[in-house]
DNA sequence: TTGTAAGCGTTATCAT
DNA sequence: ATGATAACGCTTACAA
């Protein structure tokens, strides 16, 4: 690649010069300034990212730590916030923390020494390591998809007791009585919010939740087998169930035919995130939408605000899910 | 962050010999040497890392580009290359081209003005115009998952050829005669590869492929389900039916279960790349499985070893997928 | 309007 | 074994 220097010969200019054209920082001359372009064309150049991320201590970056890389919620987050990022000529450097805190720190000490301009984290696993290390930084950072106790960094949440509101009220009014709700690990608070607002829903419309029905369990496909194979082998019956996400919808579906009980005619089952999976399962599966693309773009927004202003205040938004009414539940009784 | 600077006030000793004992380059005097570890520890110390890119010409950045994020072989390459990455220390930049060539440019000279170290790429939409640009640069790039006509780059794909033969013979064996092939778009060489080895492979064993099921699409759920409509309104019969990727598959599903076709009793479906979707759907998809981790790390590989000598030669690796039976295949005629 | 030169945080060469 | 110092490619006072 061709430096500045090289452009400045070229033009028969100084090396400054050609900075001032590139970054249009001050008026130059007309000729000069033609001159100058037409060596830059000629040499096909581009400023190094590194020269100047080094000198203006900027990288144009965007750090990105999720959790994990293949799971639908992230892949989501992962997509518009690259999207997001590159509308905003920011480069993405992406990282997964591999469930190991050391490697978190490792992979954010990078960032920092990168001069990231910023820096979005999904789901921190080990919240203090982290914030210490980020608090002396003064670096905008967001937290997505999961609230911090911690007041010094924005967060982009979604509203988990409307999530479990929404199933309840769905299940409610359709008549079902006998409800089963498929959790998180409760050690996530999002999953305990999750269950407390359905229960409550639930008890407002006169249901009360039967403890036997209530799965905590950890979102796999596999969770969702194996709750139902639990609530069956119990005895305890039910017309509607909520999974506190799709993949684990997913599990009960196949549980579920595996004893020839019919969604929706038996069952009606609620799903979470409306991941595309929702759709391509038979019965598609109505489910309680996660607004990724609107966290994705919300969290670059509050970032890139940040980057052009510190001084702004940490903002913590609470964005609302909503339910997506597929072919998995239907009216109790219906046959 | 600090820097070398304060460190070496702090020990009492030149940047000079910050450096060396950070790179242990060469031997110091074991007295300096605590010194100079204190000092690092103290300030918590970590060498820039643009700093260092811009001196020595090495990011220690791979750059990934992928035409979308949203995919989930894309999504499979993305974690393992990352995870690879990681063990050898290298970050990961990432980018898709959002299908459109300026875009891909656009990324790939970021890439190159950061100095990264290796590009690894995944179906480059625009090859000439990328590669016009990569080739000037001497810098080490690996395709995955579509070679290149072009010989200069080096390349990881999958043997499609094995593909099509694979689900031919699964499908002959199972007895069936009357075969459908859902393809991807036509214009992409692998998707050709795969349909021309599926019908030759078909032909050796006395089937001659309808050419009404053929059916050329783009991929999607909805293709699947289209695909299928066109069949049926051919009045086309088909006991057997290979689609090109488990999306469509899964759109077949959908669409033979609205038609109160069976899977597998009625007809015998076989999907391909074996995503995580395959095992999750009733019937659960058998599928060609792609080796995306095998892939991914050949890539990496490839890349580093380039990257420590960029005088190793291209190679050009082919891999073999294999079949995963699950239960939407059967032999033909099982009620 | 333009050029000179210092500096960003490293590494590497050359002395000592 | 260690220290000055130039250089990597850029931005930005400060001068002219």
């Amino acid at each position: 690649m061709s430096s500045m220097k090289e452009v400045a010969k070229l033009a028969g200019v100084s090396i400054a010069t050609v900075s001032r054209v590139i970054n249009n920082t001050v008026p130059v001359n007309e000729d000069t300034l033609v001159k100058v372009k037409d060596a830059i064309r000629a040499l096909n150049f581009k400023p190094n990212l590194l020269a100047k991320g080094l000198r203006i201590k900027s990288g144009r970056l965007i750090g990105l730590v999720v959790p994990e890389i293949v799971h639908h919620a992230f892949v989501s987050l992962i997509n518009f916030i690259h999207k997001n990022a590159y509308e905003h000529d920011f480069d993405l450097i992406l990282g997964s923390n591999l469930n190991n805190p050391d490697v978190e720190e490792y992979f954010i000490n990078n960032l920092l020494r990168r001069n990231v301009d910023g820096i979005i984290f999904s789901r921190v696993s080990d919240e203090s390591r982290v914030l210490r290390l980020l608090d002396k930084q003064n670096i905008p950072i967001v937290v997505i998809d999961r609230a911090l106790e911690d007041e010094r960094v924005s967060s982009v949440t979604v509203n988990n007791s409307t999530a479990g509101r929404l199933a309840a009220d769905h299940l409610a009014a359709l008549g079902h009585r006998e409800i089963a709700c498929i959790t998180g690990p409760l050690n996530i608070t999002l999953c305990r919010e999750r269950l407390r607002a359905f229960r409550q829903r639930l008890l407002e419309a006169g249901i009360a939740l039967d403890e036997r029905l209530v799965c905590p369990e950890d979102f796999s496909f596999e969770a969702g087998i194996r709750a139902v194979n639990g609530f069956l082998s119990k005895g305890a019956r039910f017309t509607g169930i909520w999974a506190q996400n799709d993949r684990m919808a997913a599990g009960v579906l196949k549980c579920l035919s595996q004893h020839d009980l019919k969604v929706p005619d038996d069952v009606s089952l609620i799903g979470m995130d409306d991941t595309d999976m929702a759709a391509l399962l038979t019965p598609s599966l109505t489910t309680i939408k996660q607004p990724f693309e609107e966290m994705s773009r919300t969290a670059v927004d509050i970032v890139l605000r940040q980057i052009q202003d510190r001084a702004i205040p940490r903002t913590h938004i609470v964005l609302e899910p909503s339910l997506v009414i597929r072919e998995s539940t239907a009216a109790k009784g219906k046959e």
